[in-house]
DNA sequence: ATCGGCTTCTGAACCGTTACGGTTCCATTC
DNA sequence: GAATGGAACCGTAACGGTTCAGAAGCCGAT
């Protein structure tokens, strides 16, 4: 393959209009609007752009007069590296992705890992608007993808007034768990969580912590067990609740230890994702515990390990969230301007799985075998 | 939070410079360059961009003055919820995306599914660059891509003169696998590979298709076992090939049960992929075969999957890889120009690993045993 | 002969920015 | 009191296209 070596300078519209004797609108027809011109000039045309290297019309040059990129910015806290690995961010990234296909559109993975206050590269991106995938509230980089003047569609959280926001009714969700739990029996439980804020806090949550939570859905999922607990008269302060900063199995194996460490009464562990929960089960093997007989573990997502463990969670469809995040973005009956008040928030079905890690509380259990 | 309502038209740099009374140059020297004005002169221009709702530099404009899009492209020719679901493809773009993190640039996937002819996606991509990840040798959508005026690194396949790749050596990798077969004793064998071409087949390879095949690694590696086995009196044309166009676990049960079905005798399944080999374990268990004291299987790519199954196979550095091709597609010293000759080709380290899955087929077995 | 309509091509405006090479002005320095 | 130098700001020319309202030419219909 003989490519042709860069001449003093690459050739543009312009310059091959000039080669061949034609208006720059003439090359620009060839390639955008064959029928605009005479098939013989339009062959004269291609065949002239390749005896000169002329790549065809700049991408960038193109966008900048039809104020379209091609492509929509996908916005993630985590390290790219870290969503790659996470069953739930990679289904959803599955469904985005299947929107953009379906459009024809690139998608646009921006580089904000945290601790990276460089907003620059969200200012920098050239694209027609962006997903904003589960933030923090106070988030800088979604500071700078709200100045755009791009729509935008924010999953899972936060939750921002005049923003579109795709995502599961949360508080129902968790409170579904909660219900469970009671009525199984458990009113000595403890709570595993993920991170609640960027400032690492790898240990029990206390109130104020879960109340100030910078992550919208940790805080209504605790908010929720909070209040369905409250209700059946467990009092919520008394509820040990650890928090870890990294979402890894491992992770939730040590969060588990420590809490069981501290609360050996505890008969029932609700953890506010199935990767914490997987890891809450192991450790329970670890310490000789029978699940659920000794202890009852619950997660939330619903992903496939989960299933394969037959933990006891809800369900939330990841890849259609995803999938409905990009539809809702690249929807083209929708006018690209934020108008106030008429932002869209969708809501995602979940479902209680009940699998085979929860169950009756020992005593419950003799109470009932005792009827 | 109360988002400005968008006026008749949005600001410009050019219409915020006439507002304050100062040149365009001083606006763009605000956002771009703060120490060429006066703090106070600054302070002035973005309360006033506040104030007008001036979003900052339009990116694309940007772009096209600076010939920085900050952005590579990446393109695979599976649908990309397909790579989503791949580890080898996972583990690739995780280092990809590892090295773009680095660098502070965006990656932008384009769809170019398959069965997708429309190129104009790659031509419209504003990126700097592009990473082509394991296409076939005759890809449109890779044509395309060399067409354009940007750097480009191909990753695994295929190999195209002038231009960089990053890839393991597959020849030597499948020929040491090649050889361990044959040491253990197997003269017997079958392979199951994957898909040798754009068209679908699913049954045998030929010698002809093999020797045809337009995905360069499955050539290689089909070639390195041809040249192996004939090298010790092993007939290639009589080795039963039998190939799967999609990669799925699935796949690899039903390819390893047509050709066990056909070649009862075979006493050694080698595998193109771990996922491929990972089917045929299955098979080889629904079959009632013991592996490996009945049958031999081996992977290739040394995913977690197969260690955890134990499977002999050959590793590969799959996130190592994506992050050698992303280094070097941004490594900053290189010339943009792609200089005839000069394309790099980076060759990763592979590690033959021994697994449970592989052991002397039986009538050796008892050979040696009457030594 | 005129007119309308079609095809084919053109000229000029415009997209929003940054690079480049100034100019202006004031404070130092000798 | 002129020369020097630096800080602050500016004007112009790209960057490489697309788009729109026509112009020119040709043809058949009136």
């Amino acid at each position: 393959m003989s490519r042709p070596i860069r001449t003093r300078r690459q050739a543009t519209l312009a310059s091959l209009a000039a080669e061949l004797g034609v208006s720059r609108t003439t090359v620009s027809n060839a390639y955008n609007r064959p029928d605009q011109l005479s098939p013989e000039l339009r062959r004269r045309v291609l065949e002239t752009a390749k005896k000169l290297g002329y790549p065809g019309p700049d991408p960038v040059a193109r966008s900048l007069r039809t104020r379209k990129a091609g492509a929509i910015g996908l916005l993630l806290t985590e390290n790219l590296s870290y969503a790659f690995r996470d069953p739930v961010a990679l289904g959803v990234l599955e469904g985005i992705a299947l929107a953009c296909e379906d459009s024809g559109i690139g998608l646009q993975l921006l580089p904000a890992g945290p601790g990276n206050d460089d907003v620059s590269t969200v200012h920098r991106a050239g694209v027609d608007g962006f997903i904003v995938y589960s933030v923090p509230d106070d988030d800088a980089h979604l500071a700078g993808v709200l100045q755009r003047p791009v729509p935008t569609v924010i999953i899972d959280q936060p939750l921002i007034d005049g923003v579109d926001r795709v995502g599961p009714d949360d508080e129902a969700a968790m409170t579904s768990i909660a219900n469970h739990i009671i009525e199984l029996g458990h009113r000595s439980i403890g709570v595993l969580c993920m991170r609640l804020s960027q400032d690492r806090n790898d240990g029990p949550a206390p109130l104020l912590r879960q109340h100030q939570a910078h992550y919208h859905i940790q805080r209504t999922r605790l908010n929720a067990l909070a209040t369905t607990f409250d209700n059946v008269g467990v009092d919520w302060s008394t509820v040990p609740v650890v928090e870890r900063f990294d979402h890894t199995v491992a992770d939730g194996a040590s969060a588990a230890a420590e809490l069981l460490e501290a609360e050996p009464q505890v008969t029932a562990l609700i953890c506010t994702s199935d990767i914490l929960a997987l890891g809450a089960l192991e450790e329970a093997v670890r310490r000789g515990l029978r699940v659920p007989a000794d202890l009852t573990v619950t997660g939330f997502d619903g992903i496939a390990d989960a299933e394969r463990a037959g933990l006891t969670t809800v369900h939330q469809p990841v890849k259609e969230k995803g999938r409905a995040a990009g539809d809702l973005l690249l929807d083209p009956t929708r006018t690209t301007g934020t108008a106030p008040g008429s932002a869209q928030v969708i809501t995602l079905e979940t479902e209680l799985k009940i699998g085979t890690t929860s169950a009756q509380p020992r005593t419950t259990e003799q109470h009932w075998f005792g009827l």
